[in-house]
DNA sequence: TATTCTATGATACACTTGTCTCGCGGGAAA
DNA sequence: TTTCCCGCGAGACAAGTGTATCATAGAATA
């Protein structure tokens, strides 16, 4: 008899291998489950569907996602600094946000970076408009999936530039 | 026999109406065919699905509002009316955007202002970054999402303010 | 008026989902 | 060793999905 938090691995990590070959879409219940060497009603019993796996996945590593030092950006150099880790972190984590991306689930992603940039702006200006925070989210965030659309080729240099250049 | 925009119509109407009664999920193709009077072979011969529906509201319902004039900016002033006019739209459809927020379809209001952002550059600036339309999209996007969710209290004006004076 | 055209409802079908039983079998406790 | 426990696989089941076929009503056309 395995521990359930093995059953749950198995099941989790059959789903992301089965994602390597096939759409999303196309992956059923029944798949996951005979790739993970378990029964139909066992997925059942860990999970409430194919999207609960992707979620369950990310919850337990949404730890990995937090960019290093919350700096508060005060010069352009700041700037630059910020955003180009918020692009390392996602770039190193490019599978798994594609998986993301694939399940309809990357604004939990956005709603990641709405609530770090709420709380540094919060943080440093409170006198800002509240606003501010969700701008600067939202456009890393959709700059952010749209690189990733196109596998992540341009530098973060330049996608740093870009944002950069045009906040400033 | 009805022309096939009807038909249409009364597909789109009807899923707008169940999703005030009922949560997004809990509804059935069924349902929403037999509320526009419909057979369910004829809903799936002008939708994929329910998903497919709300894209159809976005292609059909909107456009015309936000991109009628299609103006692309060349000084402040023009951001500024621009971006208005988004709000603008957002505000007047507050309704249908609260129903696709719960409904956590959000994202297919992004998709839309990515593609009109993108075309509308394309035309105009062919050699500017291509990233660019996506942060224009990105910030207006979540800016309005988080603004929805403060029941749209501050004035358009306001926030189109916000959104110049960060970016020129 | 007669004929063609076509959007439609009805219906059947294969497949998936999510829920629910039941009995097996291996590990732990007696 | 024996008994109990419980995670598990097997499978049944209702309900929903998406596809395909077919006959029909009624508008357009001749």
């Amino acid at each position: 008899m395995e521990s359930e938090e093995y059953t749950k691995h198995y099941i989790v990590t059959a789903l992301f291998k089965l994602m390597h070959a096939y759409e999303y879409e196309k992956i059923k219940v029944t798949d996951i489950a005979q790739k993970a060497g378990v029964g139909r009603a066992t997925f059942y019993r860990y999970f409430k569907g194919k999207e609960d796996v992707i979620t369950y996945y990310f919850e337990h590593r949404t730890r990995e996602f937090v960019f290093g030092q919350r700096i508060y950006p005060r010069c352009k150099e700041d700037y630059v600094k910020v955003v180009s880790d918020v692009f390392g972190v996602f770039e190193a984590n490019k599978e798994p946000f594609q998986l993301l991306k694939r399940a309809h689930l990357s604004d939990l992603y956005l709603n990641f970076l709405n609530k770090n940039f709420s709380e540094m702006f919060a943080e440093e200006h409170p006198d800002k408009n509240p606003y501010l925070p969700y701008l600067y989210a939202g456009m890393l965030y959709n700059v952010s999936m749209q690189w990733l659309e196109n596998d992540c080729k341009e530098d973060i240099q330049t996608l740093a530039a870009l944002i950069v250049d045009a906040i400033y």
